[in-house]
This record gives C-alpha cells, structure tokens and sequence, in this order.
DNA sequence: AATAATTTTTAGTTATATCTAACTTTTTAC
DNA sequence: GTAAAAAGTTAGATATAACTAAAAATTATT
C-alpha cells in the first residue's frame, strides 16, 4: 500500500512502461536501451531510475539492469494496457501504426478514466460502425 | 510569415486558448481572469503574455487587456477548433459533459494532424454507430 | 592480465512552468 | 482628490526534465 497513490508524471510512466517493454522483450532493461527508446540520453534515464527507486517501483543494482518491484509491475502493466487499448483505438478510426502509435503514448499519460471506459466500450466487437454504404452507394438501388 | 513555425509549448496554446475565448465571451481578456479560468496565479499568466509577445501572437498595453495579433488569432482559432472537435468527439463516445471538455483541452495540443483528421471523417453524420441492435435483441427474430 | 571500448553514473547547466512575496499602477469609494 | 481596494507586474524560489562533459565501473580484446 505504501507510495502507490503517488501520481506519476508523464514523464517517469514512461520510463517505467519501457522498462516493462524490454524486460518483456530481452528479459533484461539497460539504461543503454530505455534511452535508445525513448530518445534521450543515458543521464536523463538515470535521473529517471533514481526517482523511480524513491517512488518504490524499480530496483537497480548498480551498473546493471532495471528490475521491478511489485508495485512497479502493475503501474506498468496499467500504462501499457492503455496504450494498447488506445492504439488499437485509433487504428480502428483508421489512423496509421506508426502515427497510432506515436500518438497513443500520448494520450495514454492524459485521459481520464471515464473516457477511458468509454473507447473500452466502443471496442467491444458489437460495436460496429457503417460509413462507405451511406456515403456512395456502389451499386444503383432497386427503384 | 515572421515566427509563424515557432511550435507552441502546451502551456502557451492553452494561455493563448483562453484569451480568445475570453475575448468572445466578454470582449477584453483579463490577466485576473486568465489566471482564473486557467486555475493558476496572476504572475504565471503576465510571464505566458510576455512569451506570447516575443512569438508575436499577443499585444497588450500595460495594466489593460491581452489582444491577439492576426498571428496570434489563427493560431488561436485553430487550438479551439481542436478542442471543439474532440470535445463532440468524446461526447459521441458517451463521455460526460464536463469530462469531455477537460479531457479535449489535454489531448488538443498532442495528437498528430492524421488522427485529428481521421475523428473528423467519424463526426461526418453520414458515420453511424449500431449497438445496441447487436447486443440484445429487444424483439424475436422471424423464424 | 593489461588495455581499450562500452556502459553507467555524477555533476553541473539550461529551459519551462509554476509559485510566493513584494512593489506599482489603476480603479473605486468616500 | 485622497485613501483604500483591486489588478497587474517584477523579482526570486522551486520542481521537472532534458542536456553536455567528465569520472567511474564493467566488459571485451588481445
């Protein structure tokens, strides 16, 4: 029960999500790597770890990989599953991957749960949205 | 053309936002009633003008009202068109009212111009979302 | 096993964006 | 028209999050 009410930046979830990724990945999360990902440099990762450790949700023995502690795991997991769920969203609006994706690690830091809930919903496969039909019938109808 | 491409930080399209909102509402954007809409304090606000200034997109005598440049204005309108749009968009989703509009005013400054796009071709009327037919068939079928 | 290369860390800088406290200007009320 | 209140500004502090440069530790090469 301890910090796990601290509300992450946006910033620090990413970190953590990415740690989740490579350790899915490679079994293993190297500052090298997460800085790779993410696009920064090794310093800005360290940074991030050491705050990560204070919050209680990595550990990390010196010069070596980026464990996760329990409630490291699940605000992980959390992070990532929106991010899936936001992602699959968007491709199904028929945006790109790539740019689906880009944009889902956005969006997965900033909405509430309620619109959250709400795209879980919209996913659910009876879900089912008419568009060309309506637009331009192909064929000329029956009289 | 002068600093046109200079991309805005989140935080100044939101200042630059609210001044435009003001404007139409009340005709003069206050700094006291910037910092109010915006839940932040006066002196947060006179330094955002003061960027504002320097990009060119604000005017203000000092001690009166923020205007917009022409600049300015088009930058505006555009951050609102965004927050209208998803805002409507999120409302189709079955998002609250006042969620919708708090969650259009984080994810107006992030998403990429293909996904802005693409929640555009789905508010197009012609789009419909079937649901509940397909989840609970409130009549018998024949036969 | 010594040296070279890589990886990680530490230290210090910069930029953004907020705040409080204090000062100035403008507006309001008597 | 002066005093009080309100609004705006300036100055300085704090926190986040990135960076470069340089030191320390680990791993690889010969």
């Amino acid at each position: 029960m301890e910090n796990e009410h601290t509300k992450l930046t946006q910033s620090l979830e990413d970190y953590l999500e990415m740690v989740h990724m490579l350790r899915m990945a490679h079994g293993i999360a190297r500052v090298k790597d997460i800085a790779a990902a993410l696009s920064v440099k090794m310093p800005s990762v360290a940074k991030a770890i050491l705050e990560l450790k204070k919050l209680g949700l990595v550990t990390q023995e010196p010069y070596s990989g980026v464990e996760l502690t329990e409630a490291g795991e699940k605000a992980a997991a959390d992070v990532l599953n929106r991010h899936i769920l936001l992602k699959g969203f968007l491709i199904r609006l028929g945006v790109s991957e790539a740019i689906a994706d880009k944009d889902a690690c956005c969006m997965e830091h900033i909405l509430s749960a309620e619109t959250l809930s709400k795209i879980e919903d919209f996913m659910k496969p009876s879900n089912i949205t008419v568009t060309a039909s309506l637009k331009k019938p192909k064929v000329a109808r029956s009289k």
